[in-house]
DNA sequence: TTGACATCCTGAGGTTGCCTCAGGTTGAAT
DNA sequence: ATTCAACCTGAGGCAACCTCAGGATGTCAA
């Protein structure tokens, strides 16, 4: 039985950006194509799809990301790394609770770039045998630091602590994930998790 | 591309225990099957195993339950069929949020017995075509008397609309459903949930 | 009891997606 | 030009999905 776990090597493996010149060529096409296919198809999307996407045999694809959980955390490392980026900019600014609230926006926007990604993302939080939990944990962080300055400031409950957070997170994500065009319910969904942890006036 | 809907002859196929002996003992064995593998394997269970652990030829899987989504309705209607129930039953209480909430609490149980099957429920809430739609409406009509009632009682904010409740029920549902043994969020989660649409005194 | 037949069952086989690996190719460093 | 590590290819084994032609069987009416 394949332990959910995602060991090269006994650690997680990070796909990296190869140093040839057709392999570099290739490790970006995959990526563009898995981007794409992800978006429209979902973390599922089939592997053989987007090596022929890219234009290269499937081998090639396992070559540069030898478990999709590499490929899916090739495919969103950048955004999260702004997620996280940003949350360093927010935590200059004047409102420690603006800075909370926009971020979680944010957050959820990044954690439902394509469905099935919040799973991923929620599993890596806690399992560190995952090309993602690097990024997860720094995300964790930024966001434990945030809640902690909204804290401080007496604008949050005082007993939410980040894991609950991010399961409010992850929560809003998860609707936003299932949501028609028509239907999404994830902005208003964060708004009463809202109205649940800050505190009253 | 399939589109995502289950319909047979045009409609959804509610799977019926049929009428000859061999026929009704197999349906009974495939089901009893099904819900341990999806309790231990999740949704995505292999129906194949399904079909072997019942003793039963894949096809006769496949002539009792045509797609997967019905042979997960069948699983789950009569745990759902008891949450109903239970609705009406609470209804008659004193306290209609305590109703709502003690209802609420069932619900996420109920919508998590296995892993996958928010998500199935969720779609099927809004999707006409799908198996377990019509046990979905129940639920939502379930859901908004409950609702409707603690709001007629100034217990619940009144601008919050029964979809807006299911969100809320299927995020922590979710949560539930990815949560580890050591670490659930999903009781925590409602209990914010909750602060966030009751009204303060 | 005995057809007659609708219901039911079987499992081989086509299809797709996963993943590996032996063998061939090529960029780049010397 | 030579060398070789890095890279690429795609056939093929495996698992799961789903269908369907052919065979078995329970039920019911005579």
């Amino acid at each position: 039985m394949s332990s959910g776990r995602y060991l090269v090597d006994g650690k997680p493996y990070i796909a990296q950006r190869p140093k040839r010149a057709d392999g570099r060529r290739n490790y970006d096409a995959i990526l563009a194509a898995a981007r794409k296919a992800f978006e429209s198809a979902g973390a599922d999307a089939s592997l053989e799809d987007i090596a022929s996407q890219a234009g290269v045999a499937i081998g090639t694809l396992y070559r540069h990301f030898p478990t999709r959980a590499s490929l899916v955390e090739a495919a969103t490392r950048d955004g999260l790394e702004n997620l996280v980026a940003h949350a360093e900019r927010l935590t200059a600014g004047p409102d420690p609770l603006d800075a909370l609230i926009a971020w979680m926006r944010e957050a959820v926007v990044h954690f439902s770039t394509f469905r099935g990604l919040v799973g991923i993302l929620a599993q890596s939080m806690y399992d560190e045998g995952t090309p993602s939990h690097t990024m997860c944990s720094a995300m964790h962080r930024s966001g434990a630091d945030l809640l902690r300055a909204a804290q401080a400031a007496g604008r949050v409950r005082p007993d939410l602590t980040p894991d609950e957070l991010f399961d409010l997170l992850s929560g809003a994500a998860w609707v936003r994930e299932q949501a028609t065009p028509d239907r999404d319910g994830s902005a208003r969904f964060l708004e009463l998790a809202l109205e649940g942890i800050t505190t009253r006036d």
